[in-house]
DNA sequence: CTTAATATTGTCATTATTTGACAAGTCAAT
DNA sequence: ATTGACTTGTCAAATAATGACAATATTAAG
């Protein structure tokens, strides 16, 4: 499950509407809609405005956001796997 | 090794200059040693050339690269290492 | 069926980020 | 002191990301 949706389910199941959570978001209806179905990507400041409006956590939500940059960085590469091990050691070290 | 690091490297030990190689792939010796530093970051466009001007291969630099990007995007991120494991996932679907 | 509400699609302007060039600087070895 | 290799700082150009708006489609209700 991606980010676009876990917070579709999150908001079906609060039964809210985009336009609401949108309109806490200070962006319009059909930006809202691109998010969940992951067509924009959502900025940080706004993944933490849902972790509240959608009564989650920021592990909940975080995560994911972030895994699926990760995937678009490397979803059409060859070395896509080799290079996510490399990046795991570098991110244990510190 | 950063892929900076190992560009350095490369062209150490082919006994080449900065501006050799800023040369082959079109910019100017400052720009190349940014690349260097990790101060900037090369397109892959430039990856692949250099792979050609350092007798290297593309798996010998690519995973390299790609890794950077990735550090770069989760090094300050609390959920980094949660976030690879889904990413990873995701990944070996496909 | 027709309307009304919700969500999606397409396009464009604005903004932010990235890339590169240039000028000036440091450092080391003569 | 001069030269060659590299680095630093700043700015402009190119590119990508973000958002608003208009129009369309989909769903639900009466």
């Amino acid at each position: 499950m991606d980010f676009g949706e876990k917070i579709k389910a999150l908001r079906e199941k609060k039964d809210l509407l985009q336009r609401q959570l949108a309109a806490e978001l200070q962006i319009d209806t059909p930006m809202f809609s691109k998010i969940e179905r992951g067509e924009r990507r959502a900025k940080k400041e706004q993944v933490l405005l849902l972790v509240k409006l959608l009564d989650t956590t920021e592990e909940e939500l975080l995560p994911i956001w972030l895994a699926d940059q990760v995937y678009d960085l490397l979803k059409d590469e060859k070395f896509g796997l080799a290079s996510l091990e490399i990046a795991e050691r570098k991110l244990k070290d510190n």
